[in-house]
DNA sequence: GCTTTCCCATACGCTACGGTATGGGATATG
DNA sequence: CATATCCCATACCGTAGCGTATGGGAAAGC
C-alpha cells in the first residue's frame, strides 16, 4: 500500500537517501522495524548496497539521529525569529503546530525518536540537546513577554510536555469540540 | 541482571503468572521485544509451557491488554473517590503520582502501552477506553471544584497530557530545581 | 493399580534479519 | 583500449523467534 519500491528506476543512492528512506520507516513503524533489508527492500536495491554507504545498522541509526537532530534545530531557531511584539503569537503557534492534526508525519517521528530514547543512550543524548534548545527558546520568548524567569521556565516545559503528551492520547468520544478545548488549553499555556 | 529464573523452582505456573511477567518486560523493554521464548526463558520454563495456556503470541498480547485496562480502571475509580471538598486535593495528588520520579513502573508501562497502540487497533481500543474513564473521573472533580463544564474539559485534557508528556521530555540541565518548577505547573493545572 | 488430565520439555521446520564475501556491470580515467 | 573505481546483486552463514508435534512425568480420579 505504501511501498514505492524506486519511483526513479536507477539513479544512484547516496547517503541522505538512505537516512530519509530510514525515517520513513521511523514513522511508520517506530525505531524496533528499522532493519536494513526492509528499508532497502523499500528503495528497491538490496542490502549489498546498504553495506557499502554504511558500516552496519548502528551506523545508519547514528545517523538518522544525527539529521533529525540537525533538522529539529534548525527548525526551532527560525520558528523563534519573532519580531518584537510577536512573541505571544510565536508560541500559540508553536503549540497549534504541534497539538492540532497536521504535521502528522513531524509528529510521527518525534514520538518514534522519543520511545527510542526509551532504551538507546545514544538517542537520549539526541533528544536531550533538542529538548534543551527548545526549552531555551520557549524560555526566551515568555521573557519577552514580560514573564518571570522561573514562571517562563515552568510554562516552557508544560507547554512542550503538553504537545508532546495530547498526541500520545486517545480521547475521541469525549466531547464534541475537542479543537475548543485545545484552543482553551493554548491560550491558558502561552498567556 | 535483571534476570530471575524462577526463584520457586517449581510451581505451575497459570494465566496470570505469565501475564505479569509479559508486562515486566512490556515496562523494560517495549511491546515489540515481548516474545514468548524469551518471556518462557524469564520464568524458568520452555515455550511449550507458553502454548498450552496460550493460543498464540496474540493471545498473550490480548490478554496482557485487558489485564492493564482492568487494573488501570480500578485504579482510576479508587483514586478518585475524593470526600467533599478534597476534590483539589486528589487532583494535585493524581498530577503529581504521575509527574514526579516515583512510580517508575507504572510510567514505564503506561509509556510502552501508548506506544503498542500507535501500531495495534487492539491497543487503540484499550487506550481509549482508559482514557476515557480517566478523562470523565478528573472531570467530575472540577465540576465538584466549582468549574464550568467546557473548562472542566479542557484542564482534564490538559492535566493527563501534561503528565504523560513530560515523562517522555529530558530536559536534565534545564533548571536547577525542576521539581519546582512542576510544583508550579501543578497548580496551575489543577487550581 | 490403571487411566486420565494437567503441565511442561524436546525436537523440528520455517521465516526474518544482520553481516560477510565475492562478483559484475557501468562509468570514469589514463 | 585498458584499468580502476563506484555501486550494487547474489550467495552464504549464523541467530532469534513463532508455531507445531510429540512425549513424558506427576498428580488426581476411578
Amino acid at each position: 500500500m505504501e511501498n514505492k519500491p524506486t519511483k526513479t528506476p536507477r539513479t544512484a543512492l547516496d547517503r541522505d537517501a538512505w537516512i530519509k528512506g530510514a525515517i520513513a520507516i521511523l514513522a511508520e513503524h517506530g525505531p524496533e522495524r528499522l532493519r536494513v533489508e526492509v528499508l532497502a527492500k523499500r528503495l528497491g536495491v538490496t542490502k549489498g548496497s546498504f553495506y557499502w554507504h554504511f558500516k552496519d545498522r548502528r551506523d545508519l541509526q547514528h545517523a538518522v539521529l544525527e539529521f533529525w537532530k540537525d533538522g529539529r534545530i534548525r527548525d526551532i531557531r527560525k520558528q523563534t525569529q519573532a519580531q518584537p511584539g510577536g512573541e505571544a503569537a510565536a508560541l500559540l503557534h508553536t503549540v497549534e503546530v504541534y497539538a492540532s492534526a497536521r504535521n502528522r508525519k513531524g509528529i510521527a517521528i518525534e514520538a518514534a525518536v522519543r520511545d527510542w530514547a526509551r532504551r538507546d543512550p545514544q538517542a537520549v543524548a539526541v533528544v536531550e540537546e533538542v529538548d534543551a534548545e527548545r526549552l531555551a527558546c520557549a524560555c526566551r520568548l515568555f521573557l519577552a513577554c514580560g514573564i518571570k524567569e522561573e514562571e517562563a521556565q515552568a510554562r516552557s516545559l508544560l507547554l512542550y510536555a503538553y504537545v508532546f503528551g495530547v498526541s500520545l492520547m486517545r480521547c475521541g468520544g469525549f466531547t464534541s469540540d475537542i479543537e475548543s478545548l485545545k484552543a482553551w488549553i493554548a491560550e491558558r499555556i502561552a498567556r
